[in-house]
RNA sequence: UGCCCCCUGGUGUAAAGGCAGCACAGCGGUCUUUGGAACCGUUAGUGGAGGUUCGAAUCCUCCGGGGGCAACCA
């Protein structure tokens, strides 16, 4: 991957190249932190490759944490799981995965801290008395009677929780942040709780317990986490683990230490079509016996996935392919057969296996021959080397699907009187079909055409079938489990009602009898193939034994012809409609508005009769003017700048427009200049000292450094180019180097005029006026 | 209901204010001892309305839609 550009890069390896790029950081140290409390699924995969493969191409490091700060649910059967597959994924975390209880004793200490500096108290009320308190999304939170307990009571407090004089619930220790946030999640977060439970890794030894806005910061600032990534819904936990990291900083510093600064960036989590990923309605249908377990090769368990065959390279392949932004979608489960497939082509060996085998009786071959025909793993397109002997004798298996007794238009496998071609064998004719008393089919008789030994055809004739077969008295037999998705909708959970009502009933079938060649008995357990003109299979590991093979349907081959059988099947029509991504169409869209009507902002009277003044004697839009009136910085800011006498209109533009896309996270209160220079800015635009683009660049300078506009001009080179003469050889030089975009144009592809007058701008440094360029450009091009 | 995040073909995504591109799916074709694979071609998109700008998917505003937050879970 290529961090020198950040072009391509997912929005969170952009800002890593950035990072990288700026010298924040010497090595990139990302995590996977897991509660140990259920089972990896395809998920889980996305957020390890995402954070292991950031690491990775950085060469930087990646931990395996554990998140187990929750005694009362976690389980170090859990943490086997969960290392094993980690580990299968490829996602290298060095020798040993990490612990968040192994830093319970760091997060004491740098808790009684947090209390000793006041910002952190004992608060003794009760949870629904905790609760009560908080307020509401709408209405601001109160203080408990706790909060303003003396440092020393709430440090005595804090120590007997520890110490373990208290009940659980008696008190929790809180972070004093405030109450009146309108992010919930800062009105005072709990930290500490009290619970005598039994530890998985430290036994008794604690029976206070931190929780998650505390734990998940401090154990990434202890490991020297320096990108913390995780999924869209912890975007407001951001402000805390923020609060946190900044106390934690201090604390460190003061101890003479030099503290890591992890940053918190969030990201879509990857959900499938077709799947759950609860781990509560996950438990119910490993509890209910609707799979087989949590290996379950139905299950979007990680485990489930490889023993169904899935290899790691092609979940890696997968995600890859997929991305990493911020918004939350359902994955089309055809992607994952894509890349399940695209990796196995080149992966499985093929073989022969008949699934529902009919006896086919080869009149024409003499009793009791047997012939090995040389039959390679591997197709012409791929390539690796290596064939089998297949043994061939009078009597074989091939599908009862590939056969036909009355064909259907473009069948061109096995019917009376047709030719199809046994693969890597011979072309066989069918001369009869035996029934039994019922009409049923028992077995077809053929005869064979000794010169297409192989299933070449040496007199050139057209065979277009080709089907799999295996001589009845060499094959095995065999279970094959054919597999399909688990659910019969896209997204079961947001389905009404039981998501166990659409259960796909299908989702597994078994085929007991099928035949396979012989070659395969002795093969490792676990070893795939391609079925040929079936799918891809693996042997099941847990249940496979030479005597009894099982074999595990991965994904099916893509089918042309089932499609367009499909396709041509009465009214079948388009397939099942798709949801929608977000139903946004409300199709009864109502009132487009020339103007957008002002919300309901609250404004002071002094702010109100700005906005009057702006809207009537300034003569702005009422939007503008609105948009300057709501905070009275903006509106001092605009005041100013309007004093040195720039139209109030240009002002206007540079405070509403220009403004914010420069500011960056600054507030308007703490810019590094006032409003008498963006007043100067501003009418140098105007002037036309300084075209737009140039006085941008300007105010990106004032804004990081401040500074003097007039002299900023000067010393950045921005003074504005207007005079078509010294233009106008850039533009011909430009047009001169790209011809073929100039003769796009000219033949209607308008869009370029953006490319030309931008590159002329680059050309120029920035200081050709843009207006005039674009008119050069389009009076040359004939516009 | 307050705040926060998000919205690009059917699907997943790219484009740091300057050519809307890639992949899957679809459709059509070539090739083929797998109705597989590969290859070629092709359909189709910036949620809406305003604004800023020479130029907007990108910046501003409003509207619409999706998601998150009021656990002593993570």
């Amino acid at each position: 991957m290529a961090y020198a550009e950040r072009e391509g890069l997912d929005f969170i390896r952009a800002i890593v190249a950035e990072d990288l790029r700026a010298g924040k950081y010497e090595t990139i140290v990302t995590r996977f932190p897991p509660e140990p409390n259920g089972y990896l699924h395809i998920g889980h995969a996305k957020a390890i490759l995402l954070s292991y493969g950031i690491a990775a191409e950085t060469g930087g490091r990646f931990n395996l944490r554990f998140d187990d700060t929750n005694p009362e649910t976690e389980d170090v059967h859990y943490v086997q799981s969960i290392t094993d597959s980690v580990r299968w994924l490829g996602a290298d975390f060095g020798d040993e995965p990490l612990f968040a209880a192994d830093y319970f004793g760091q997060m004491y200490d740098f808790a009684e801290y947090l209390v000793r500096q006041g910002l952190a108290y004992v608060d003794s009320s009760t949870d629904e008395e905790i609760r009560e308190a908080r307020g509401t999304v709408t209405e601001p939170g109160r203080p408990t009677r706790y909060r303003d307990r003396p440092v020393e009571e709430n440090l005595d407090l804090f120590r007997r929780m520890r110490a373990g004089e208290f009940p659980d619930g008696a008190h929790v220790l809180r972070a004093k942040i405030d109450l009146a946030s309108k992010n919930m999640l800062l009105r005072d977060p709990l930290i500490y709780r009290i619970r005598h439970a039994h530890h998985y890794r430290t036994g008794d030894a604690w029976c206070i317990y931190p929780l998650y806005d505390y734990a998940h910061p401090v154990e990434d600032a202890i490991e020297g986490i320096t990108h913390s990534l995780c999924s869209l819904e912890f975007d407001n936990n951001r402000a805390v683990y923020d609060w946190v990291i900044d106390h934690w900083q201090d604390y460190v510093r003061g101890q003479g230490g030099t503290p890591a600064r992890p940053h918190q960036y969030e990201f879509a989590r990857g959900e499938l079509e077709y799947t759950i990923t609860s781990k509560r309605k996950s438990l119910q249908l490993v509890k209910g016996g609707y799979v087989s377990g949590w290996d379950d090769p139905r299950m979007a368990t990680l485990a489930g996935l490889r023993r169904r065959g899935v290899t790691p390279e092609a979940l890696r392949n997968f995600w890859d392919r997929m991305g990493v932004a911020k918004f939350n979608s359902r994955i089309d489960i055809g992607k994952l057969e894509f890349a399940i497939r695209d990796d196995l082509n080149t992966r499985a060996p093929r073989v022969l296996c008949v699934l529902r085998p009919l006896k086919v009786t080869i009149t024409n071959y003499p009793e009791g021959q047997t012939e090995e025909l040389d039959a390679p793993f591997w197709p012409h397109d791929v390539p690796k080397e290596g064939s089998r002997p297949l043994p061939f004798s009078r009597t074989v298996y091939i599908d009862r699907d590939d056969f036909m007794e009355m064909p259907s238009k473009g069948f061109h496998r096995l019917s009376p009187g047709a030719e199809v071609r046994l693969r890597y064998a011979y072309v066989i004719r069918c001369d009869h079909v035996v029934k039994d008393d019922d009409g049923q089919i028992m077995e077809l008789r053929c005869s064979y055409d000794p010169a297409t030994r192989g299933g070449g055809t040496p007199d050139g004739r057209q065979v277009k079938g080709t089907i799999q077969w295996v001589s009845a008295e060499h094959g095995i037999p065999c279970e094959v489990r054919l597999y399909d998705r688990l659910f019969t909708v896209p997204d079961p959970e947001a389905e009404e009602g039981d998501f166990k009502d659409h259960l796909n009933p299908d989702s597994l079938v078994v085929v007991q009898g099928a035949v396979i060649e012989p070659g395969v008995r002795d093969d490792a357990p676990g070893s795939r193939y391609q079925f040929e003109r079936v799918g891809y299979f693996c042997s099941d590991v847990v249940e496979s034994r030479p005597d009894a093979l099982v074999f595990n349907r991965t994904v099916t081959l893509r089918d042309a012809w089932a499609r367009a059988a499909e396709k041509g099947a009465a009214g079948s029509g388009p397939k099942p409609e798709k949801k929608p991504k977000a139903e946004r169409a409300a199709s009864e869209a109502p009132k487009p508005r020339s103007k957008a009507p002002a919300p309901d902002v609250q404004r002071s009277p002094e702010l109100e009769a700005r906005r009057a003044r702006y809207a009537g004697e300034l003569g702005l839009p009422a939007e503008e003017a609105d948009l300057l009136s709501r905070e009275l910085a903006t509106s001092e800011l605009f005041e100013a700048a309007l004093a040195v006498g720039a139209p109030a209109k240009a002002v206007a533009n540079w405070v509403i427009h220009e403004l914010p896309r420069e500011q960056g996270g600054r507030t308007t209160e703490n810019l590094p200049f006032s409003g008498r220079e963006l007043g100067e800015l501003a009418a140098l635009v105007e002037d036309g000292t300084v075209s737009v683009t140039g006085a941008r660049q300007v105010l990106a300078e004032m804004v990081k450094n401040g500074g003097e506009p007039r002299d900023l001009v000067a010393s950045l080179g921005l003074q504005q180019v207007s005079d078509p003469g010294a233009l106008a050889p850039i533009v011909d030089q430009v047009l001169a180097a790209n011809p073929a975009k100039a003769d796009e144009y000219r033949a209607g592809k308008t869009g370029l005029l953006g490319f030309f007058v931008g590159q002329v701008m680059r050309q120029s440094g920035g200081n050709a006026n843009p207006a005039l360029v674009s008119q050069l450009v389009q009076e040359r091009l004939g516009g």
